[in-house]
DNA sequence: AGCATTATAGAAAACGTTTACAATAAAATT
DNA sequence: AATTTTATTGTAAACGTTTTCTATAATGCT
């Protein structure tokens, strides 16, 4: 059975409030007690029970985290920032994966509300949860930031690459090298796809003259059968649609373009132009490079954890927001429109 | 602040008892009684506080997950398999990372013990901390599966890739296309490695004739400084070594060979052969695309999630073990030897 | 109608902790 | 020497649950 803190007490003749004091050492304690308790501790490898501790306290030191999936890797560079500033401050981390559905996503949090989690932090939320006012009531009571997937709610704490600019950053890069139709590639029902989406819009309309948006709809996750098969039926009418450049998502998606030119005979970037969003370690080892937009994953997931402590410690849920910069990253998949 | 099963009994007008006994459907209850209660439940949107019932039941329904990081696509594939099947039977994951470091693992260990996790899952197990003793009384008192780092201890139980069998296979080819002098490219501290440095040296030993050893230690990790430079060193002493090969212990390795030899100017395969292991997904879009050794990194995590639960329904630590085979994956990176 | 049985619900102890409060002993003050 | 202060420890209630045991009401049987 497992030792508890009444064995320790029993065997170093002591009351269990004793024994308390000496593993919390937050009450004064004569040292030759303390020493005993010590070394009973020591002898029964006694581990006190962090979850009885916390339903005392009534609070716990983990966190939540919800991410989609673990495929692009993306994510788990997220996950490497959160848990290094975590374990810092010896917090726990208990992940969940919502697979980018709207259902899913709700099971997870409320999984995580009934382990009782600190807080918990939401990586590329979605769409529908956000709209249907699902985390309205939740971000007043719980300690919730969410990462990439700017609202405009009440309330709502956001630690955020500057996707918008990040998207214009890349759209502008495709016009000055002469390109007019361009495809925008995104996923499913998540905010980040729909920010970006909005940048394109608006940065097409703002351009004189008559353009065309060009908007395509590829599935989630990784090399996975649907993206390759919609990549390739969509690089199969490029020709036909005059589209000369392709901004996607996400780097797996611009990656799932870029082999589906390969294999449709499309060059990259002689004939067509791609740009992604991201910088995972990928984009820099297919061939051509990729040329990407980068976002400072290991530091969103960071932020998000030294934000969602901060939260915690102020007890008064005041929404935050932090912004890092989306920078240009030029490398291959970009070129000059012929013709 | 929040609700609790007394606050459902208050405004039901019936005792705790009958709540407890309504959400866990595990005692008979009017029928009334329960939609009444049920109503209540909904109206306050009551959540029942997982860790007071752990605390009474004195068992958790979280798996504790140690990783070396996250950096390697390799471990991301494994818990995608591990938290399929944990949230299929309502499981929790807690993650941790040990940061490929001997204190860092047994912190990890002490801190899921003291939360109380119902088992974990080890990946990539440090050699000292088996070698030491450090996990013998524990998986005696704890269910603990070892994910990849096969040892022959008493009560160990695994799920494992024939990491030996891979090696063999990838040792084998490249002496079928007539390399010689291979390099083994291994990291730090861990098992898995030190299967695969064994099956290495058994090898050589096995094949007529006299036969060089040379083994390269790189550092861990993900394109990172160490391991790029470590690379760079070893590739220029290439021709003065007389090596025409490498078999990496994982792609990543392998990718950084990969990286060097483009830098240094070593052509790939013609003038030196790489294989990998692992076959993650970075192994197919790097350029020319790396020969492998497939191991089922899904399967790995799933069967382990598997293996857990099992264990920890059973009772009784049996320990078990369950060995998935290594599959060659021919790709770009292998060719004869010339000269 | 009276008794035995069954269905339902409540009381209270327990899980392993923390902590406010009370109690004691020792030390310091007068 | 008597009194106050301080240091140290113990007692017991609490955290939010589950569950055994007991009590009651309702039902079935003769």
């Amino acid at each position: 059975m497992k030792i508890t803190i009444v064995d320790v007490a029993k065997k170093a003749n002591v009351s269990v409030a004793t024994v308390s004091r000496v593993i919390n050492d937050n009450y004064p304690v004569n040292s030759k007690t303390k020493a005993k308790v010590q070394k009973v501790i020591k002898e029964l490898n006694f581990i006190p029970n962090l979850q009885a501790r916390e339903v005392k306290k009534r609070k716990t030191k983990t966190i939540g985290v919800i991410v989609p999936s673990v495929e692009n890797m993306f994510f788990p560079e997220v996950i490497n920032g959160i848990e290094q500033h975590l374990m810092q401050k010896s917090y726990s981390l208990l992940l969940s994966f919502s697979k980018n559905s709207e259902e899913k996503e709700q099971e997870c949090v409320r999984n995580l509300l009934s382990r009782n989690v600190a807080g918990m932090i939401v990586a590329d939320v979605n769409t529908t949860n956000v709209e249907s006012g699902f985390y309205d009531d939740l971000v007043q009571s719980t300690p919730i930031i969410f990462i990439n997937g700017e609202s405009s709610r009440e309330g709502f704490s956001h630690v955020l690459c500057d996707e918008r600019d990040g998207a214009n950053k890349a759209l502008q890069s495709l016009w000055d090298k002469g390109h007019r139709d361009i495809y925008f590639v995104r996923g499913g029902s998540s905010y980040s796809y729909d920010v970006k989406e909005q940048a394109y819009r608006d940065f097409l309309r703002l351009q004189d003259g008559e353009v065309n948006e060009h908007i395509v709809y590829v599935g989630e996750g990784n090399s996975n059968q649907v993206i390759d098969v919609t990549c390739k039926l969509m690089v199969e009418k490029i020709r036909q649609e005059g589209c000369s450049a392709a901004f996607c998502c996400n780097d797996l998606m611009a990656i799932g373009v870029l082999n589906a030119c390969k294999e449709v005979g499309v060059s990259v970037p002689d004939e067509f132009s791609i740009i992604g969003f991201d910088n995972i370690i990928l984009s820099k080892l297919v061939e051509p490079k990729l040329t990407t937009i980068d976002q400072n994953m290991y530091e969103l997931g960071n932020q998000a954890a030294k934000l969602i402590l901060e939260t915690i410690k102020e007890e008064q849920s005041i929404s935050k927001k932090v912004v890092l910069n989306a920078t240009f990253v030029p490398r291959e998949t970009l070129a000059e429109k012929k013709g």
